[in-house]
DNA sequence: AAGTAAGCCAACCGCAGGGAT
DNA sequence: TATCCCTGCGGTTGGCTTACT
């Protein structure tokens, strides 16, 4: 598949980034932010194009983005959100805090299709999903091993990967290890309520929500409204008995 | 131990919507 | 009002990693 690039313009380096140019660009940002993306590559000194600067930033760079393993509360509202929303991805992703819509796209694709499909076959087996048993914790791996990927970025740029692995550390004040954090309703009624937006200036607060709700956006309006309301129906946990 | 198959994830592309001119 | 440009979104894919034979 090799599809035409987004630009023509030559010279513009294209793949996987290396380390110097993510440092390069989370440099660039923090100190002049990103409100104008189509010159920030040259502004920066990249040889990349605006976007992939952006998606990299978004999908990567971003400090508010919690690297590591789903939790099944995570998994679970993925699904019911899907189920409301369908491919919102954003959307979802809105209400996941530190989870970009390219990552819930990925796990839903790899994992949540299949658990849902096995589900729905077998409708009282307890079907986990057939992972393969691949590495124990893809985060934390990659972040202790330092010779996995010369080019893996949070290895020398996670500021945030190796302390909000969890949801506890970056929501909450449990203290406990990811294995034993414990979340009740309240805690997906509020945090789902949340919208992190990396792709803003910087971590948005429930104000944010509130200025987002009352948007005239009808359609959005109208989705949240909606998650709200199942949101507080409490009703998150229904589906981990998949 | 080597080869093959499958899973996973980062990154790319095209399109659509909104704002600026 | 029409057009252009920028940004964001969703779909898709290539390549790496891991498990299986």
């Amino acid at each position: 598949m090799v599809r035409a690039p987004c630009c023509e313009k030559t010279g513009l380096k294209r793949g996987p980034w290396t380390v110097e140019e993510d440092m390069t660009l989370v440099a660039h940002i923090e100190q002049h932010g990103h409100s104008n993306w189509g010159a920030l590559p040259k502004q920066a000194g990249l040889l990349r194009c605006a976007k992939s600067c952006r998606l990299r930033w978004i999908n990567y760079l971003c400090p508010d983005i919690k690297r590591g393993n789903f939790t099944s509360e995570e998994e679970d509202a993925i699904i019911q959100l899907h189920a409301m929303l369908g491919n919102r991805w954003s959307t979802i992703a809105a209400r996941l805090p530190g989870r970009t819509d390219n990552e819930i796209k990925n796990v839903w694709h790899t994992h949540l299709k299949k658990r849902l499909d096995s589900s729905l076959s077998k409708t009282s087996g307890q079907a986990a999903p057939k992972r393969k048993a691949k590495k124990p914790d893809v985060a934390a791996s990659t972040l202790e091993d330092p010779t996995s990927d010369p080019v893996s970025p949070e290895q020398s740029l996670s500021t945030s990967s190796a302390t909000d692995y969890s949801m506890a550390s970056s929501l909450e004040n449990t203290g406990s290890s990811s294995d034993e954090f414990q979340i009740d309703d309240s805690f997906w009624s509020e945090t789902l309520a949340m919208s992190v937006d990396c792709s803003g200036s910087g971590m948005e607060t429930s104000d944010t929500v509130a200025a987002d709700s009352a948007s005239p956006s009808s359609s959005n309006d109208e989705m949240d409204f909606w998650v709200t309301l199942f949101m507080q129906d409490g009703d998150m946990h229904s589906l981990s008995q998949i």
